[in-house]
DNA sequence: ACAAAGATACAACATTGTTGCGTTTAACAA
DNA sequence: TTGTTAAACGCAACAATGTTGTATCTTTGT
């Protein structure tokens, strides 16, 4: 499906900010950042504030997951095809090379299991493994 | 062991500043932010880079671990006994309430199982499950 | 008690993210 | 196609979090 009819699917009006947006995150492995999606459009006009409001706007739309790397920092990825319909539920994990800053997505199947003291209610997880990466190892 | 002994044993000199942030943190089940602690200090003199620095030593010396919420901002909680000699092994998860804001350490056996990519190296691990806690939940 | 090393406090700054508001653009219906 | 309305954009201003440099003060070890 075209970045355009997946705009629309989500009920997102078409502009070319979330045009422009969601093909830079398209096709991609890595989870980026705001200062890297900035980089990329660098040479295109793309207001960093507009930038914020599209990515939350995606993010609402479960178009987008977003994760936190260990500086604090958010890095946006597109949600795979599993979460089109309404509610994220994209708890897999995330790597964060602490050499070159990458954040790759783990689609493998990592799980986490844990015991929740009673009456805690969970809505959601962020889990961040960090290291080096392949590249960055060798 | 009293704070003072502590301190020494890692090789860090005892401070007031390092003693009053220590006793902040001993004895709490939830892992505070620079702001939680600026609160928590707000009678006594407390500078503001100096809490940046005493956490970033006591990270440093494996007295503390951090852990990053879901809006992006650091947590800190004193590491159990098991960390006192070198690494961190805190590989716990921990609890955020998006209503309270408060963040638990869940010393339960929650753990992790995930295959990491061939040539990937893990350092550490940050692990935070959002929803609401027992008392906001009720 | 003294010298050296380390910690503190202040100012200045960097980065990340949010809010308000006037202007522009997209959606939809006539 | 054009006009109306609602939404998105772009700019300015601001807020929160975190870092760096440096002079002063405190701790450590002799």
């Amino acid at each position: 499906m075209d970045a355009t009819n997946v705009l629309k699917e989500r009920g997102l009006s078409v502009t070319s900010s979330r045009l422009q947006v969601y093909e830079a995150l398209h096709g991609e492995a890595l989870a980026f950042s705001h200062a890297d999606l900035e980089q990329k459009f660098k040479r295109k006009k793309m207001d960093r504030i507009t930038l914020y409001r599209v990515l939350n706007d995606f993010e609402e739309a479960g178009l987008v997951h977003k994760v936190i790397d260990p500086g604090g920092v958010a890095h946006f990825a597109l949600c795979k095809d599993g979460c089109l319909h309404g509610h994220h539920h994209d708890h897999h994990a995330h790597f964060n090379c602490q050499r070159c800053h990458k954040m790759f997505c783990l689609d493998t199947d990592s799980q986490l299991s844990f015991k929740l003291p009673r009456g805690f209610k969970i809505a959601g997880l962020n889990t961040v493994i960090y290291g080096t990466c392949k590249t960055c190892s060798a």
